[in-house]
DNA sequence: ACCGACATGTAGCATGGGCTACATTTTAGA
DNA sequence: TCTAAAATGTAGCCCATGCTACATGTCGGT
């Protein structure tokens, strides 16, 4: 169990999943866009060279997040796919609110990206019931 | 000149500058509430030891953001002040948003010390302005 | 003035995420 | 089918931020 009383601790704590939270997220993508998704697609995709990607997805491979053979593709384990989903739900349902107050596209999604690796599940549903209201008042 | 047009290197260069703001914040506020702040000080409220806090601080030092002589307390410089502030303000203003679009505190405060270092001064503005429109609305 | 408690500093180790240089494997074209 | 280019892996480095264990400085009470 984490002890995260200290908000600090807290965010130290978040910043571990950030990696994760954002690679199998961008597979998740990937994966959608074409058949495969290998080193040279997320090392394209992060800004990373492919010895980093590599060596982050054997991380991830070794927590079961992704299925990867040497020289092979990579593809989500279903661990791994349902914390692409979440990701990209909570990803999505921030910059939509970002955007709905009025924040320029571009801000929007250079905020989104890291801010939603902080966002906790209060403000999560605070946004979404925000987002709703304004949408059945008009 | 930071190239930060992929999204991802960009949070990862607001990750490089978290710390300092984070401590010069702290620092700064540990000052508000009495004479002197000493490495415990820090190291009690940022929840780490005290060995990470002296290592933290001799770079802050490096970086002409405060002042700190061996075994005696720290002070902020003109620069490091001005990074506390515009970090305690952008805090605070983040924080006020959260709290009035209706984000319990506790929620509040733990997603703020996160997602401050991610939020554009594009973001900020509207946030501010989306606080004084409903001020003056009741 | 001394000494013990407390604060601070240092040594050395771990993990994570960057990188370049080089080795190896795959793959596609001639 | 060979072979060169592209993709991937490995070695080994850097830096930042954690830690424990141990060394040293500071300071207050007797
Ligand atoms: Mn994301
Ligand atoms: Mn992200
Ligand atoms: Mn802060
Ligand atoms: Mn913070």
């Amino acid at each position: 169990m984490p002890r995260r009383s200290n908000t600090f601790v807290k965010t130290r704590q978040d910043h571990a999943n950030e990696t994760a939270e954002d690679y199998v997220e961008a597979i998740g993508d990937i994966l959608e866009t074409q058949p495969t998704c290998r080193v040279k697609d997320l090392s394209a995709k992060m800004g990373v060279s492919h010895v980093t990607v590599t060596r982050i997805l054997q991380r991830l491979s070794a927590e079961r997040l992704i299925d990867k053979d040497p020289y092979g593709p990579c593809t989500l384990t279903r661990k791994g796919a349902a914390m692409a989903k979440r990701s990209r739900r909570r990803h999505q349902l921030l910059l939509d609110f970002l955007l709905h107050i009025g924040v320029p596209p571009t801000d929007a999604a250079r905020d989104a990206e890291g801010m939603e690796h902080h966002v906790s599940d209060a403000t999560l549903s605070v946004m979404r019931a925000v987002l709703q209201e304004d949408s059945n008042r008009r």
